[in-house]
DNA sequence: AGAAAATTTGACATCGTTGTCTGGTAAAAA
DNA sequence: TTTTTACCAGACAACGATGTCAAATTTTCT
């Protein structure tokens, strides 16, 4: 048999309402009064029912972490790790739904997941996070949410960050130093905020290096290591070859690898390539790739604790829950000098 | 405002308690009225509060998965997702637990995590589901658990797995088909339950084959990529070098890869390699890994089912609910005839 | 056709907790 | 001392579903 506030309320010789404030520490209990409880509960053992007191409060101890679901990538492993573990040193838990915003109706799925379980807050990932209408549909449902990586911010909601634009800056700035005149870039989804951030930072770099872009050397992609392998391959096939490539993140980095493994080229002696993101798969990769880390763990847990804080409820737009972390350059083995032959 | 069963009830015509009945597919409800009663259920998007249900039923509708933590690989995002779907579909819901398992306490840890939430079920995951102490206590408590790809099955519970010799055996045979003699073998951890079966599906093959096994060529490793790449180091340093080395997991399989570009092999042309698992960086790797893929979703979505089965609790070693699932070759651009030389 | 059995439905109590409201007692102010 | 205020504690009704049981209906069997 399960104890219930009952036997302490009885045991106590108080009402089950007193036992209840006693748990929640709430004011109004007289602390010889309090004591005697908690030496009743600490005797017996006993442990509030989480799904009462859920029905009850209409507060649940859940948090939602909503992930855009065929992106499910070591980004999406990551976040969850960083989400799953700060829920658990605050006592909370981590329910993870992903979605598929590009099938119909992907926002009823998020609004019923989030009435079954009475979320206490969302946190949301790219792309989700720069859904407009859905915004609105949680503040009108009250329900505290904090945006991860949305490119711009807004005054309305927390926010946790890198600064996209400057990381890919230092990048491309690491690549001028080695040597590099000649750098090609390649883009990622439009619709993504952080395309045209890691696009502006390497225009910048060039632009302050005194070097020119070639046209044909910025190309379009989508993320994908397809998208890597085609885009790579038409610049390393075409007339002028550009001595590096920064891909915006690591799996297009990984197919202009792959491109040059094809075309007979050898990094990094022949071409150098860096990615962004630091995911595991730029590690596991040969050559290992040079990459921008994010620490996505960490922003994660940054998220949770904005949630969990009492105040965040009413004042989500504070300029305390708008966190910027840092990221940082990781070295590997696919970047080099270029060729003593240029 | 949520939706309530009342509100369905009311808009159906009908009493809260049948739109229970329909909900949780109980029988006895008429077949029209259970189709006029889900339609409102659409059209209104009800879904039940689940703390209310678990309340009510003594019944959490939670399931737990339970994986071992430093191995977060793209096996446990596929597990994740097969069980993930596959509550959504049974209106349970599923929260991930990762375990450290070689750090102390990790028992107390997934108990008390297994009473606060009362879950209904537990998924084990290799390795943690082949600690026999914890097996014994699950069942003390009572919760009913399903293991996945553990090695041996026990007469005590449900399984859910592939025939990994056979899976290997056929993956030999079909290197063999290519028309290899010399083919390596790279071995897992030997505390993992697939380890051995892999093996003895390779040397079963070559035996049946009448090749023979040269000792130098079956390498131990540990599924991690770097110990692929000292094993294929080793292995393609030798005196005599095999024409295709099989990897019994993916990860060593790029690490063999790896080892072969750093030697300045080509592959398939100078070696063909083999993986398993059929994880995404096989597939993202250039060449792509030719691997056995497992249907990884399918198989935690059996444990779902298994667990979610009424009949399940009371009759755990029911010969239906040990389910072995199909696996397949896939073949990528990693395998190739050996060269004409030899 | 009439009785028995099976099926289908609903009323109502219940799960264990917290929110609201009300009454009483002790301390502070007049 | 009397009035006001603060503080304490309990009764009772939610919260939203399911379990139980009994009534109404249909089917099946003599």
């Amino acid at each position: 048999m399960t104890i219930t506030i009952k036997d302490v309320a009885a045991q106590a010789g108080v009402s089950a309402k007193t036992v209840s404030r006693v748990i929640n520490q709430e004011a109004h209990v007289r602390p010889e009064l309090r004591d005697a409880v908690m030496k009743v509960v600490e005797a017996l053992g006993y442990r509030p029912n989480a799904f009462a007191r859920s029905l009850s409060s209409s507060r649940s101890y859940l948090l939602g972490l909503f992930l855009h679901d065929p992106a499910w990538s070591s980004y999406a492993v990551a976040m969850q790790r960083g989400a799953l573990m700060q829920c658990r040193k605050r006592n909370y838990h981590l329910v993870v739904e992903p979605l598929d915003i590009s099938s119909e109706g992907w926002e009823r799925q998020m609004m019923t997941s989030i009435d079954a379980l009475r979320l206490d807050g969302a946190i949301l990932t790219p792309p989700v996070c720069r859904h407009g209408p859905l915004l609105d549909r949680l503040e009108a449902l009250k329900l505290p949410y904090v945006r991860i990586s949305p490119g711009e911010r807004l005054e309305r909601s927390g926010v946790v960050d890198i600064d996209e634009e400057r990381a890919a800056y230092d990048m491309t700035r690491s690549l001028i130093d080695l040597g590099h005149r000649d750098i090609g870039f390649i883009k990622g989804i439009p619709s993504h905020a952080a395309t045209p951030k890691r696009l502006k930072g390497y225009l910048e770099a060039m632009r302050r290096a005194g070097l020119s872009v070639i046209p044909d050397h910025v190309a379009p992609g989508d993320f994908t290591f397809r998208s890597g392998i085609e885009a790579g391959e038409a610049m390393l096939r075409g007339p002028s070859r550009p001595t590096a490539i920064f891909a915006s993140n690591d799996d297009m980095a990984l197919g202009v690898s792959a491109a040059a493994a094809k075309l007979g080229l050898t990094v990094p002696t022949d071409l150098s390539i860096a990615g962004f993101d630091d995911t595991a798969t730029a590690r596991i990769a040969w050559p290992p790739i040079t990459t921008v880390r994010q620490p996505m763990e960490e922003m994660a847990a940054a998220a949770v604790d904005i949630l969990i804080d009492p105040v965040y409820r009413n004042a989500p737009g504070d300029p305390r829950f708008q966190r910027e972390l840092s990221y940082a350059l990781i070295t590997r083995e696919s970047t080099a000098p270029p060729a003593a032959s240029s």
